[in-house]
DNA sequence: TTGTAAGCGTTATCAT
DNA sequence: ATGATAACGCTTACAA
């Protein structure tokens, strides 16, 4: 009987044994390390392809303590801006040698919490994240921090003070742009529909737009505010309860795009004039604005930037791991925004 | 001096030091090892949050010889089938203990090839993957195969027999049941624009379609068909070609919804009446094509009923990978698909 | 129920 | 330029 060991896969031990040479000059041939041959360099990569070779990232990983893999926790890879977002950002981390490994929340705390320590455990080297509508306390990502591993924080970022780096949207002036722009189109009975106060992004649209309606001595009537998940359903029910009475809005901002998109069909199907007896502002600019008859005046928010400066401040803190520069945390990157104006305005 | 070891982060090792037992006990009390008592199971767990344990799943996957991660290559995130795929098909992995690795090809063969490298290197449970649109050549997937380590294409599935799992949508049906509805509106001069015939579900769409025209003895003018990448401008191209004559079509089957979205504008715009004077069905019921105005008749693909079927694939592969059945492989799985009536016909 | 010891595959360090 | 060796942290026969 043959002694045939089951010998699974090869090696760089197998290569070397092949070969004659010993598995660290194995290893330095395939990392194109500097001070090796031109000779037994290309040997060895014959002999690894001819052995069908494959590098092994685990084994390496833990060795070299660094898994080139980046997590992501997002609240939903359903959401334009999201969509756009990573697309981008995995094309450069791609390019950097990095991996992404791309987790949804979908908006539940909980599953939030999981995905931190799963990604914790899988030894991310960074981890970029999107809070859920609800994430008010972050403790769970705390170990990220104890340990130096970079965590950044982007668009629906944490509403207290915190070491990881922040980057977000110019959601205060979003919010200031669509009630400047309502306001300076006519209206004076301006509704508003939010998202829950206790997501950044929605806290900081609702300053804006409460800021914009101020300084124009425009009331705010508390019945025309709705604070609720931005579901088209959700939509719905604020918008029969904001029709059902004498006074009604001539003007709605709507804090996504979904929820403008059911205010048109809502409008369409009671017969309201769009832009004449209602105007509505959106917010993202979702593609979906631009279809829709009539299309929808929206905040645009750069998705490609933001992950422009996502992928660089990442890259830049991988680099840097060894000297954590916490000059550069602190303060929270903000990205502009813009209004787009179509026709619902 | 004292000799203070630089100690990044406690191990197991560690662990056990501070409790005076062996590695061998902690790793199994932390893995609820059924023989170990349950006294010591709660020293240690208590002893591993107290010492900021975290597990290592490099050093836990090398000598396990498996990865828990489950590899995806996909065209594009933005697509409307896939997100919904993905969204349903991460759940389920993640319930199962499994994390997902997404990654887009962009359509591009060479960008896949990598990408299959990148997973293979990565030593991933297994790859699910969705081709580009150019994908002939499948060789890059071999070495999956050869190792045994499952693989699953959906969707856009290889168009030449192969060893791996295919999960895909009926798209020949599809094409038949567009067909059939516009000849059954009354289209006489249908016009179609489709995807690049080097892509699956195009040629399927393609030979469903062009059956259904035969059957019912309607003429298919050649000068009436396109084949292209399916974006909103090459779509507004064809167009203009397809009315630019004396006769012109008055039916319409676009294989994706953008391109008959792009066709609803295009009519819009040319003030060609819908249904009236020109009849569209699209694909996917992408979820603008129910809100556009005039709302598209579309093949509803159920996205989530082909994730469901692929992670129970995947499960099922994954658990009996020492028995590799080859029984469960060779046919395609089809997915059945309908078709959604709306204003366009 | 617990301990011992070997090994997963790679790479950094030190030596030659 | 190359080799020998140890170590990364965990798991699992095998022993006790």
């Amino acid at each position: 009987m043959t002694p045939k060991k089951p010998k699974s896969e090869n090696s760089i031990v197998d290569i070397a044994k092949a070969l004659g040479i010993s598995p660290a000059t194995v290893s330095r041939a395939l990392n194109n390390n500097l001070r090796i041959s031109e000779a037994t360099r290309a040997r060895v990569k014959e002999m690894a392809k001819e052995m069908g070779y494959r590098h092994n990232s685990m084994a390496s990983s833990l060795r070299n303590r660094r898994s080139n893999i980046i997590g992501l926790i997002v609240p939903r890879i359903s959401m334009y801006f999201h969509v756009f977002f990573i697309t981008s950002l995995q094309r450069q981390l791609q390019a950097a040698g990095y991996n992404l490994m791309i987790c949804q929340s979908n908006d539940s705390v909980s599953v939030e919490k999981e995905l931190a320590n799963t990604l914790y455990s899988a030894r991310v080297d960074a981890l970029v994240v999107s809070l859920t509508l609800y994430t008010e306390n972050i403790a769970h990502f705390d170990g990220f921090l104890r340990q130096g591993i970079p965590l950044v924080f982007y668009d629906r970022v944490p509403t207290r003070r915190t070491e990881a780096y922040v980057i977000k949207g110019d959601d205060y002036r979003g919010g200031l742009l669509a009630g400047n722009h309502l306001i300076q189109a006519g209206c004076q009975r301006i509704a508003y529909i939010s998202g829950p106060l206790s997501c950044s992004i929605y806290q900081e649209r609702t300053r804006g737009f409460v800021d914009s309606l101020a300084k124009h001595h425009i009331p705010l009537r508390q019945e025309w505010i709705y604070y609720h998940e931005l579901t088209a359903e959700n939509a719905w029910d604020s918008l029969r309860k904001l029709f059902e009475g004498d006074i009604i809005p001539d003007g709605l901002f709507a804090a996504n795009d979904t929820t403008a998109i059911a205010a048109v069909a809502f409008a369409r199907e009671r017969g309201i004039a769009i832009p004449d007896e209602l105007k509505i502002v959106g917010y993202s600019n979702d593609p979906r604005a631009a279809i829709i008859t009539p299309a929808i005046t929206s905040i645009e928010q750069y998705p490609n930037d933001m992950a422009d400066k996502v992928a660089e401040t990442l890259i830049n803190a991988l680099q840097h791991r060894h000297t954590p520069s916490p000059n550069t945390i602190g303060e929270p990157l903000i990205c502009p925004v813009d209004l787009v104006r179509r026709m619902t305005t």
